[in-house]
DNA sequence: CCTTCTTGTCTAAGATCCTAAACACCATGA
DNA sequence: TCATGGTGTTTAGGATCTTAGACAAGAAGG
């Protein structure tokens, strides 16, 4: 094998912020198959390898097309980010490609009625954002507040809390945390 | 798997103009392997893809990203080149669409009834040209064509090709490829 | 009609992939 | 300190890929 396909795999994986165990769920493998692909211990089967990178999401031809020396980009499109969420709440990602990546940029956006779900979320790092489109309900500990456009929020995503979008328009939001939980 | 890696590589060997076994032969594979992978009766390891496209030569990443169903152009009318000068230093682009182009020019000429021999010939990169004088028969892959004087002709040089004057008219051309091998 | 060569397909057996489960390690919190 | 939950790694064994060889069909020539 000319190309890594391990390394090229472990590099994509780090960059999307998943564990083995996370994208084997995704992708309907075992965490064990994932392990040995990046040792290049095995070399995948095309379906295999199929079903891990539809677990991210890539297609094959991108896998193998991907330049891993490539600089990095300084500018991208809005076609250029990746789509990390749902329809309901859509999160997509700035720089996904980039290796190292210590920052997590959103573009969010919330249907109307569309929420972060019943449990609040908690975990490590700070995030912050600011609303450019539509009202979205933010949640913090035992805070509740309304935000608009131009309104911003920033606190440490070890408390609990929820986003949740009472208006009837979708509201749209760009936001940041680190260390790079997706 | 959403992607027909059988059919893909069947019509990749026939344009070839290849056997199952001497594909197998120049990718050091068996016979029953390429059959069985055609059939789609298994998924080929990553490993077993890269060595049978070795023996084409294809790169995996050329392989997942072909489009079948869009095959670029391989001939042109007269009146699908593109004016890039003016009046005085007439500059007409071929394949001005293509995306990735990288080119360097000749000026061929063939004597009549010559050709490039009875071998096709295969190698990387891309080659164009426009007939300025005479006629040429022209063989890309499965397609023959027969250019005169103001049409032109732009394809991937891995495909097997040949040029042959069939007129009894010396035959001039005006050629790019690059990269700057033949 | 026979050979003889080609083609693609099929099948047992060996090689490799893939899974399930356990392992060691580290961080966090009771 | 111990428990808990996270990480990546390893291994035995079942599943799948791959090989070696046989098979059938078709074409060319005697």
């Amino acid at each position: 094998m000319s190309i890594d396909v391990g390394a090229r795999l472990r590099g994509i994986r780090t960059t999307f912020g998943l564990s083995q165990r996370e994208l084997a769920r995704r992708a309907g493998v075992t965490n064990g198959l994932i392990s040995l692909i990046e040792q290049n211990r095995v070399s995948p089967s095309v379906s295999s390898l199929k079903k891990v990178l539809d677990g991210v999401p890539m297609s094959l031809a991108e896998f193998f097309t991907m330049d891993l020396s490539a600089t990095p980009r300084a500018f991208f499109s809005a076609d250029d980010l990746v789509e990390l969420g749902n329809p309901q709440v859509s999160l997509r990602l700035v720089a996904a490609q980039r290796p190292g990546r210590q920052l997590t940029l959103l573009h969010e956006r919330y249907a109307a009625g569309a929420a972060t779900g019943e449990e609040m979320l908690t975990h490590r790092g700070e995030e912050a954002g600011v609303v450019i489109r539509g009202r979205i309900e933010l949640t913090v500990g035992g805070a509740v507040g309304v935000l608009g456009p131009g309104e911003a929020y920033y606190f440490a995503s070890q408390l609990p809390h929820r986003f949740r979008n009472v208006g009837r328009e979708a509201c749209e939001i760009i936001s940041a945390c680190t260390p790079p939980t997706f």
